[in-house]
DNA sequence: AATGCGGGGCG
DNA sequence: CGCCCAGCATT
């Protein structure tokens, strides 16, 4: 965890004064930077959410002409906002600028407000745009933590928080709290991004140019390869399965005891089939199986699903035409997708099953131990084939 | 806490 | 070419 005191106010002056000096020297020329005008800062900032600066120049210029005031947002017809904003990405951010713009005038009598908890209720206005638009503008000591800030926050003072996990914005934000400077908090602010970007960069970052590298902790160590820590989200992989969910004429399910060893050991589930056994002749919709569109593609996977029940437990069930929508699970290393199909049994006939299954009925699923895949196989069972007779 | 949104840069 | 990046809203 962090440490809550960081530097005496000696030191945070110190920081503060040689941090600025270096910011009013090494600062781009940018077009939101020419005034304070909120409603330009504010159209810069949505802009540079997850957008290059030398991206957004061209569209920032743009836009002004086109939409020089809020109101002239707040007015502008759709087409045209969208056509200002093609390219970009994100298209979500131009809409909620505009809604944005329309509750200001009607909520704020068409002027940007001026209080941090007033600027967040804005639509596609979150934490970090909410400091930087308080600070720029208004001149209040908000941070403004982005990526950028978190790195060089966490290298500076050594915090081993994930900067991977939501929850750690906050003690960055405390961090920032108790250096950021009072006088000048809007600078200070840009001065932290510019920094991340130019020289406390991710890879290889120019600690002997870097204008603070004297009050940098990690640096001092030598241990600035170290952070920010930031856990890699493992992505976890994707496996298809089709699910069988059996019912015999006594209204019993077909459950399969899983191996003895590895994931979900023991427990017990419908019959799960990798999915490529039932589709390696035909090709699945990126939905999952049951948005299969062509009925003939339909039925070469259900002659499979009879094939592989007929293998495996000596069954015939007549199924369904579709499975039920597919559903996942995540674990930490897998996410399964499972499409279900729904069959039914005459025989009752138990002496061919494989030893490690049997027919149960609902009564007596509580004395089995079902994993949460199976869970929601069973809810999906329940919710659109289990209520109709 | 996890996911979708969309481009661009990077290996 | 696929992988990763990162604020915000939504769920």
């Amino acid at each position: 965890m962090s440490n809550s005191n960081h530097w005496s106010k000696e030191e945070t002056a110190d920081f503060s004064y040689t941090f600025l000096a270096w910011y009013e020297r090494e600062k781009r020329t940018l077009p939101w930077r020419e005034n304070k005008d909120p409603y330009r800062i504010w159209v810069s900032e949505i802009m540079l959410q997850q957008t290059r600066v030398d991206t957004v120049i061209p569209y920032f210029l743009n836009f002004m002409t086109l939409f020089p005031t809020i109101k002239a947002l707040a007015e502008a017809p759709e087409d045209t906002l969208l056509k200002a904003w093609e390219g970009l990405g994100y298209y979500s951010r131009v809409r909620n600028l505009q809604k944005s713009a329309i509750q200001i005038m009607e909520d704020f009598d068409g002027k940007m407000p001026q209080t941090a908890a007033e600027i967040s209720t804005l639509k596609g206005i979150g934490p970090y745009t909410t400091g930087a638009i308080a600070s720029m503008a208004y001149g209040l000591p908000t941070p403004a933590v982005d990526g950028n800030v978190m790195r060089v926050v966490s290298r500076l003072f050594e915090i081993t928080d994930d900067i991977a996990k939501p929850k750690s914005r906050k003690i960055f934000e405390e961090t920032m709290q108790d250096i950021i400077s009072r006088d000048n908090p809007g600078d200070f602010n840009q001065a932290m991004m510019d920094l991340g970007s130019s020289t406390c960069t991710p890879k290889n970052p120019s600690c002997n140019l870097c204008p603070v590298n004297e009050f940098c902790q990690s640096y001092e160590k030598g241990t600035v390869g170290n952070y920010p820590v930031k856990s890699k989200k493992v992505k976890a992989k994707p496996v298809y399965y089709v699910g069988m969910i059996i019912k015999n004429e006594k209204g019993e399910f077909l459950l399969e005891k899983r191996p003895t060893e590895g994931l979900l050991a023991n427990m017990w589930t419908f019959p799960l089939f990798p999915e490529e056994m039932m589709t390696h002749e035909v090709e699945v919709p990126a939905g999952g199986l049951h948005e299969i569109a062509s009925e003939q593609t339909q039925q070469i996977v259900l002659k499979q699903l009879q094939e592989a029940m007929t293998q495996k437990y000596q069954l015939h069930p007549t199924f369904m035409k579709r499975p039920l929508p597919e559903i996942k699970h995540i674990f930490t290393h897998l996410k399964w997708f499972i499409a279900c199909y729904y069959g039914q049994v005459d025989q009752v006939k138990l002496t061919d099953l494989p030893e490690n299954c049997e027919f149960v009925h609902p009564e007596n699923f509580e004395k089995y131990t079902f994993p949460g895949p199976q869970q929601k196989m069973l809810a999906q069972y329940q919710k659109n084939i289990g209520q109709k007779k």
